[in-house]
RNA sequence: AGCGGGGUGGAGCAGUAGUAGCUCGCCAGGCUCAUAACCUGGAGGUCGGGGGUGCAAGUCCCUCCCCCGCAACCA
């Protein structure tokens, strides 16, 4: 059990805008399982991170009238102090301009791939959508402009490398039917299954460096300074090269393959085929897992500006704190599926779920506790309940959220049964016994509450052993 | 057109054949340790429509309607 290990990742995000509450979602889900694991005395480690070579964060920069990589160290520092606000236990955050950690690690897989002669050189016409960051075909073009971006394409000839990802359909399938790709939830190992039923078709692997890019953006291609490499090899490649692939040191021989990648909905293609694919080529193991969960809607619609939905992670933060923000994306959000957040639901949840239930469960044994019992109590550590640990195994979280919800109410029951507030005047010593009884179950609670709320998991055990009630943990909100 | 997810008491959800559950809200009672909290009880659903299979169907099959998302280089 001591030297089990676990890597987990989360995709890389892009730096063209800030992070919302999406973004924070991945984050938290994987921060919880991280702590989990560390909980469980594994050898953990955590990894994030931006995806910063792209044509996008350049434009969003010179829309500013900022240097990209000016620009992009103020909006990744931004990533980092939102990270720091949800209390995310990252071990490292790996950017992909980072030209000692990550473009050897990337340049060595593109050797392998190229190796096993999966790398080829193709020359390719078309008109080219500078929002896409990708060709796009006359019959997408609505009156001779992209209808997602408004912009008339430019006509471009490249040459471009591609890869070989058509050879890869039936192994990344067998790969997943024997489970040892696993994905989750089934829905989405369905899905990718399906696809893969219709084969798939060779992606490109580079773009020829554009003019105007700044030194030190883009990985240059191994032997063609001409090219840059494009997303996949580049961006996917992170979560080996943060471990040191290049020179396959210590880290990356303890901890690769990742035991869980967690990923949205919208990236499950390129994590489940391009990944996968690339991973067989270069003849590195494949991660044991893909989490994949959903969108976060609001109001049942997804969120955006126009309809004016759209709810910041700081917002919430700043109302409700972050162990708050925490818990409402653990317990509110399924793990698997698109989950809905509104302000009156999350102050519903708020106020039912934390004041009322958790903060006053606190307050009511702990005052009890401090008037009553001399010191306080020195819980031996227990196990966990199989509920709560068969559901973080199986990255429900929420599920194991829901088993300690069922203990505080189970608490307050037992307050209300065995009444120790009327005992302790007629009999102390039963009296007593009973309110010890009640920190060492609390106390249970505070230590499940770890990966979840690691502060309010905190100060309630602090309490229990210092036998003081700590201020309100969650103030009620009207 | 296709693919995927979904339509269960006022709201949000669980429930893949055998007396319809949970949370919030609402009503009544209790308690007084607690953050006007907590505990107990109650009202409230022909489980989107129609058809079928079964002794028995939210739960399986067919069909229709409605909502949401994806549709390969877009977190």
């Amino acid at each position: 059990m001591a030297d089990k290990k676990f890597y987990i990742t989360t995709p890389i995000f892009y730096p063209n805008a800030k992070l919302h509450l999406g973004h924070a979602y991945t984050t938290t889900l994987s921060d919880i399982l991280a702590r989990y694991h560390r909980l469980m005395g594994e050898k953990t480690y955590f990894l994030t991170g931006s995806d910063e070579n792209t044509q996008k964060m350049v434009e969003a920069a010179r829309k500013e009238g900022k240097e990209p990589l000016v620009f992009l160290d103020e909006i990744v520092s931004k990533f980092s102090s939102l990270f720091k606000e949800l209390d995310i236990s990252y071990d490292q955050f790996i950017r992909t301009t980072d030209q000692k950690a990550h473009w050897p690690g990337a340049q060595k897989l593109w050797g392998k791939l190229a190796d096993s002669g999966d790398i080829y050189k193709k020359g390719y016409e078309g008109l080219y959508c500078v929002g896409h960051e990708a060709f796009i075909t006359e019959k997408d073009l609505v009156d001779g402009k992209c209808p997602d971006h408004g912009t008339v394409p430019e006509f471009l000839k490249e040459e471009n490398y591609f890869f070989k990802l058509s050879k890869y359909t039936e192994p990344i399938k067998a790969k997943i039917l024997s489970g040892e790709l696993e994905i989750c939830p089934q829905s989405r190992r369905n899905e990718i299954l399906a696809l893969l039923e219709e084969g798939l078709e060779d992606v490109s692997f580079s773009r020829p460096r554009k003019a105007d890019w700044p030194q030190g953006l883009g990985v240059p291609v191994p032997g063609d300074n001409s090219q840059v490499m494009y997303v996949w090899c580049d961006a996917l490649a992170n979560y080996i090269t943060a471990l040191g692939y290049a020179n396959e040191g210590d880290l990356y021989k303890t901890f690769w393959p990742a035991n869980v990648q967690v990923l949205g909905k919208d990236i499950l293609r390129f994590h489940a085929a391009i990944w996968p694919a690339m991973l067989i080529s270069a003849g590195v193991p494949l991660p044991k897992a893909l989490l994949v969960h959903g969108f976060i809607t609001s109001g049942g619609k997804k969120m955006s500006k126009t309809l004016g939905n759209v709810i910041d992670p700081e917002e919430l933060l700043a109302e409700y704190g972050t162990d708050a923000v925490r818990y409402f994306l653990a317990r509110h959000i399924s793990p698997f599926e698109d989950g809905d957040i509104t302000r009156e639901a999350f102050k519903d949840a708020y106020n039912a779920d934390l004041a009322n239930g958790l903060g006053n469960l606190v307050a009511r044994i702990m005052k009890l506790a401090e008037d009553n019992l001399e010191r306080g109590a020195r819980p031996e550590p227990e196990e966990f309940p199989h509920e709560y640990t068969d559901a973080l195994k199986k990255f429900e979280v929420n599920k194991a959220a829901d088993v300690i919800w069922e203990r505080i109410k189970l608490l307050d029951q037992q307050i209300t049964d065995t009444a120790p507030f009327k005992v302790i005047k007629t009999n102390p010593e039963e009296g007593k016994e009973l309110i010890l009884a009640l920190t060492q179950e609390l106390y249970g609670i505070g230590r499940m509450l770890n990966p979840f709320m690691p502060t309010t998991s905190k100060i309630i055990k602090e309490a229990i052993v210092n036998n003081k009630k700590p201020g309100n943990l969650f103030v009620r909100k009207e």
